[in-house]
DNA sequence: TATAAAAA
């Protein structure tokens, strides 16, 4: 059966080896054809973040890509619903009967019911006296909270599951900060974690507590392909906080929710505007409009001023329009926000090493290593992370003593990012630091994380990157006083209005776009994350009747 | 119509 094989094949190469196996003759009829081709379709589908597919949707796609059509679809159709591949539902608010993979209904069906199970479970009365608990932890934190996070400090205490949102900067992570001190003055285990490793670090950073990937929290086991937390073993928490929760996908969050006994609380941190999940499902956002889960709004920004233009654009770009520079009234001074049209990637990544290394520290005083970081939408090409890297350190850092590993250059001085969780090391993706020494001899180096220096042997070095310039994805959840980012023709397929939004309000002070009007408007007008197709909300509003 | 993350 080649298409056993062709399946493993990314993208449209399965087209392809499809249409190689009809010319030789594979008949276009077979069972296994029709049942590979529909699986493809709807992982097409899951590619694009949809847990579903409308049923007439799905037999154009098998009509058009494959010619297979309605008895040979059928057949296959009814076969893999049986087997237990494909469900088929009708769903409230969808005109046609919609398709799912198995696997994708599952997690969907999970979370609906996980939640229905927390809201259920009642409250133990607290025997505490709240108001003087809550005076108590606010006056020892380190930033005042406004009265809106204290307020949603208290509010929190209410519920068994929770949601604070709001947009960038707006305080969310700093206040679970507070939530966490509440909760282990009254005695309660807090567990931290959130979607990717950088985001993690930063959670842990901003608390001052351990915070964990969520895949490291639910102890991924990658030769399962699984997680060892689950119902049986769950998280030995009283209260599991998850920040970006925007970017965790239904599958994710269906093993999370299942590893949370109905003795713990739940509260997801996250502004569905941000980043959407890699994966299928646009969870938060779903979880917001259903409304079974109370809400909870930060509307104050604190990262910038509110009547900066980082932030009028922010809202622009939120609302689908084109971000703008003010007018300038004097030449010589100076603004937080700036677009600068560069033609070609060759000419942008030439600019951004210019201004990363002169332009910027000169006329604005920031360090090139410690204030300014370049965000960028993808790994490869001219405009990509590891170009980028390479060409940013070649300016900055071109002189030290440093040991080269699979062609990646590694300086003193260098400011590097740990991508491989090493717990013999205790380092984990995430984490940033700064090469400090170079043993030439032994052919070592040593990394300096905040206080703590990491030595690292030849062979752990791959473990490290350099992280002058990180993917936007990797930068949610972070802030930094200068921002640059790079958005051309070649960042195509990841020009979207939540990645925009997301890297440009990364800027606490300072924010460069570079790149053609084209690309910026593709990103603007990309809204593809409201446009998943995604039943999680239906499913809750069922149990709710 | 290929890209972003997670894990080793
Ligand atoms: N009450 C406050 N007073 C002063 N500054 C604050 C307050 N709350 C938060 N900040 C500051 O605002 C900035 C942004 O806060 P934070 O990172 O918590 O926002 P966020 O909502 O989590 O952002 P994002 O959506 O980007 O993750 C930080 O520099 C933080 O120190």
């Amino acid at each position: 059966n080649p298409y056993q094989a062709a399946f493993d094949l990314p993208g449209w190469g399965f087209y392809v080896a499809d249409r190689i196996a009809q010319h030789l003759g594979f008949p276009a009829d077979a069972p296994s054809r029709s049942r590979a081709c529909m699986l493809y379709v709807l992982e097409m589908a899951a590619n694009e973040g949809h847990t579903a597919v409308e049923k007439p949707q799905l037999e154009n796609k098998m009509s058009e890509l494959f010619q297979i059509e309605t008895e040979a679809f059928d057949a296959a159709f009814q076969k893999m619903v049986t087997e237990g591949d494909l469900v088929c539902r009708t769903v409230d608010g969808f005109e046609n009967d919609l398709v799912y993979l198995g696997h994708l209904f599952e997690a969907e069906r999970r979370i609906a019911a996980h939640v229905d199970r927390l809201l259920k479970a009642p409250l133990p009365v607290s025997r505490f006296d709240r108001q003087a608990l809550i005076q108590e932890v606010i006056e020892n934190l380190a930033i005042e909270p406004s009265a809106q996070q204290a307020g949603i400090l208290e509010a929190i205490l209410q519920h068994r599951m929770a949601i604070i949102t709001g947009g960038p900067g707006t305080g969310k992570t700093t206040l679970v900060r507070a939530v966490c001190t509440l909760y282990k003055r009254l005695g309660k285990s807090v567990f931290l974690a959130a979607p990717t490793g950088r985001a993690a670090r930063r959670l842990a950073e901003v608390t001052g507590r351990e915070a964990r990937t969520i895949h490291r929290m639910l102890l991924y086991d990658p030769d399962q392909e699984g997680f060892q937390k689950s119902e049986k073993d769950p998280l030995d928490a009283d209260v599991v906080i998850v920040d970006e929760a925007s970017m965790v996908d239904v599958v994710l969050m269906r093993h999370l929710l299942d590893a949370v006994s109905t003795k713990s609380r739940v509260v997801l941190v996250g502004d569905r505007f941000q980043l959407p999940s890699v994966g299928p499902g646009n969870v938060l956002s779903d979880l917001i409009d259903a409304g079974a889960i109370p809400v909870f709004e930060l509307t104050e920004i604190f990262r910038q001023a509110a009547e900066s233009p980082i932030v009028l654009n922010a809202h622009r770009v939120r609302a689908g329009q084109m971000p703008v520079m003010e007018p300038k009234t004097d030449p010589d001074e100076l603004q937080e926000f700036y677009i600068i049209e560069q033609a070609s990637a060759e000419s942008a990544a030439r600019q951004i090493v210019e201004m990363v290394a002169s332009r910027i520290p000169d006329t604005f005083g920031y360090d090139p290593i410690r204030d300014i970081q370049v965000l960028t939408p993808m790994h490869k090409g001219i405009v990509g992370t590891i170009a980028l890297n390479q060409a940013l350190q070649q300016a900055l850092n071109p002189q030290s003593p440093g040991i080269e590993v699979f062609g990646t250059t590694f300086r003193i001085r260098d400011k590097v990012m740990h991508l491989r969780n090493n717990h013999q090391k205790e380092v984990y993706n995430g984490d940033i630091g700064i090469v400090e020494d170079f043993d030439k001899r032994h052919q070592k180096i040593l990394v300096r994380y905040d206080d703590r220096p990491v030595p690292y042997e030849k062979e752990e070095i791959q473990e490290l990157t350099p992280a002058y310039a990180i993917t936007v994805h990797k930068s949610q959840g972070s802030e930094y006083p200068a921002v640059i980012l790079p958005l051309m023709g070649i960042h195509y397929p990841m020009l979207q209005r939540n990645l925009l939004y997301t890297a440009l309000t990364r800027g606490k002070r300072l924010v460069i776009l570079i790149g053609t009007q084209q690309a910026i408007r593709a990103a603007v007008e990309n809204n593809r994350a409201s446009n998943r197709l995604s039943t999680l909300k239906a499913m809750l509003a069922d149990l709710k009747a």
